[in-house]
DNA sequence: ATCATAATTTCCCGTTCGGGAAATTATTGG
DNA sequence: CCAATAATTTCCCGAACGGGAAATTATGAT
């Protein structure tokens, strides 16, 4: 369970996720759909890289994103 | 436990996320350091805002994304 | 040590973000 | 029904993204 403040936590196991793959920057990149310098920089724990490309990676990985700490009630319309 | 597998998930989930708090857009905003927009944008899914905005926004809510899938065994989409 | 592969940086530069504020369109209330 | 608050869109525009490819620098294997 990996708990993610800041983007280089997410770039940083992100990386360690890759390897334990067995899969080098551009082979993620391909199959996430995104470029090389995406890969690098997401890694890298770059603070303004765009989320869609962050989730692609993530899927790309068989990885998942999980929000916590919200779940409150049931979504309450008349609120 | 609300798992984001695209942005528009995201963004829905943090809207009432903030409801839930009786938080407007602007107040968000404030608390996050970011623009109202990005509040907008964020709420409506928009694929490729910055990932910097997208934590401070989930932090000011008082919530956590967690990383789930990416420890220990490789990931085998044929298993 | 040496060659091969991977990782990262740099370059150019079109695309697009995203801030503030005003304008417009819901929603809610008196 | 009309006023007040919230939500969203629009405007302008500087700043930054991020794609591909080549160059440079790790990292590793034989």
């Amino acid at each position: 369970m990996n708990q993610i403040k800041t983007s280089a936590d997410l770039g940083c196991a992100l990386r360690h996720a890759r390897k334990q793959l067995g899969l080098t920057q551009p082979q993620l990149a391909l199959a996430a759909g995104v470029g090389v310098r995406f890969i690098v920089e997401l890694e890298a724990g770059k603070p303004t890289i765009r989320l869609e490309g962050v989730l692609r990676v993530i899927q790309a990985l068989g990885g998942g994103l999980t929000l916590t700490g919200l779940d409150g009630e049931p979504y309450d319309p008349a609120a």
